[in-house]
DNA sequence: ATTGCTATTGACATTCATTATCAATAAGTC
DNA sequence: GACTTATTGATAATGAATGTCAATAGCAAT
């Protein structure tokens, strides 16, 4: 089973700059429209792949959302997890030792061996809260 | 926009019961597959909505497999989060106030108001270690 | 126990994100 | 330029989750 080699398209150049430009997460299907609307002719099946590819090099971080679409987003190598805003998606990367530690001894305590995780922490920005006092919604 | 008064019926029994009985996390689909195996003739919606609804009401928690489905497991109304299997599924309930502190700290910190967060840890048990390298697959 | 109101159910259709298929295209190499 | 084959994109297929709606069954009042 040997690796295929990669080869330089300018679909995938398209994709990797999309997401770059993006701000906070975006879905498969957002960043396709987006492209389209940019003039690309990029298929669907493409973003849905140079996307999975650029997770799995670590060139981006995905999640799920809460309605079952999976999100992605730009980020460095560096491990860290994310702050985001319920409202507007706007999202600040987090990086804390005391939490990557803490959740290696959590498994290690546990007899759980390669441990691994996901944090990822909600709220509402300020901007979106002073939207909505203003909207009179306020809780 | 007045709540209807919730009902009490032999069906929501069944799904809370199979999840009781589940040991780790299950999706609606499995759940479903085993009440239909017990003899039940419970229809699919219906284990859908019951466990949207325990989800809602804090009797069960609800996580998303990394292949889209989301899973469900009993659990009581404390705040705590998981130590899950990778192979097994195999679960532990982790409680850490610390963690908990640090998550509110950080979203207060950027301004973000009413935290909430998700945090799971992977790892792979004590039996699924030894289970692989009996069977040669040692690292 | 019977009635009436309506929450709930279940079979089925529908939606929608994601993945598989596969012929046509175009990187990269010589 | 010619050749090999990774990649693309249109489309079909998959499958979880939700909507629909007539039929059923809780439950409160009688």
């Amino acid at each position: 089973m040997v690796e295929p080699k990669r080869r330089n398209t300018p679909q995938k150049a398209a994709v990797k700059h999309a997401l770059g430009e993006a701000t906070g997460f975006v879905s498969a299907q957002q960043l396709h429209q987006t492209l389209k609307n940019h003039g690309s002719s990029i298929g669907l099946a493409t973003v849905y792949r140079t996307l999975a590819d650029l997770a799995q090099a670590g060139d981006a971080d995905s999640l799920q959302s809460n309605d079952g679409e999976v999100l992605y987003r730009a980020c460095t190598n560096a491990h860290h997890h994310h702050l985001i805003c319920r409202e507007c998606g706007k999202t600040v990367e987090i990086e804390a030792d005391r939490v990557e530690k803490w959740a290696d001894e959590v498994a290690q305590e546990h007899g759980f061996s390669e441990p691994s995780h996901n944090i990822d922490i909600f709220g509402n920005c300020a901007a979106c809260q002073s939207a909505k006092s203003k909207s009179g919604l306020a809780n």
